[in-house]
DNA sequence: TTGACATATTCCTATATAGGAATATTATGG
DNA sequence: CCATAATATTCCTATATAGGAATATGTCAA
């Protein structure tokens, strides 16, 4: 099997980090026209219209049209389950004197369960 | 061009599915062997050697040598770049309310921006 | 209708998987 | 040294890009 489709999940879709500086433009929450995208990012239009293409599918961002424009405005909440996930690990950088404390209460629970393999034997 | 290597960077590498079950089973911060991830997400084991071979190269894992066995450790701050870019979008999902005031402050931002192109004219 | 602008799509190619199967490598105990 | 356990690696293949270039599509205005 190969690499999972771009367009299967959020995750696949911001992985290239081209989408995440669109994504970056489109973060105040404003609509913007393809060619506005164009000139924050510097990428020439056919690409950016490519990546708009594979953040749309995947629900990053919605469109409307607006004459010969179409507004591509950022769907934040989409992005949630990312955050939810990567949040699981937030102990890791936040807080030293708590991460301490985690670390301690982690050997414990190490202790303990090796104590309870014991009392299996 | 070809897509990014999934050794790139974290977001490639944490894109796969079945690298970030393998993830959740070491969140924990405990060290395990690779079968005992193998156990846990139930992948065959070249398959998740495989895995925590990427995992390793992009440094979201540590080894260490013990035995035969290899123990894998998260090295959970790796995982900070990912919180620091989603946390960006934070305010799209938590606090509807709040929501609402940066709705309205970036409405603002709008009108007052549109004015100001229109003082330029 | 025509020209100009805005955007999408198609074609092409080099590259990188992920999974399955089989095998190689390394370390341990006796 | 040998059998075994633990892990990594190799081979193979189907698939999916991302980027560049060229082109198609769509829309407006006069």
């Amino acid at each position: 099997m190969a690499r999972a489709a771009t367009t299967l999940d959020v995750f696949n879709a911001v992985a290239e980090p081209r989408r995440r500086e669109i994504l970056d433009v489109l973060g105040d929450g404003r609509e913007r026209a393809v060619n506005e995208v164009v000139e924050a990012v510097g990428m020439p239009q056919p690409s950016v219209s490519k990546h708009l293409s594979v953040l749309l599918k995947v629900g990053v961002v919605t469109v409307t049209r607006n004459g010969q424009m179409r507004m591509y405005r950022l769907n934040g909440s989409s992005l949630k389950p990312v955050h939810d996930w990567v949040k699981t690990f937030e102990q890791y950088w936040s807080h030293q004197l708590d991460q301490i404390k985690v670390r301690a209460e982690q050997k414990m629970l190490h202790r303990r369960q090796e104590n309870d393999n014991q009392e299996e034997l």
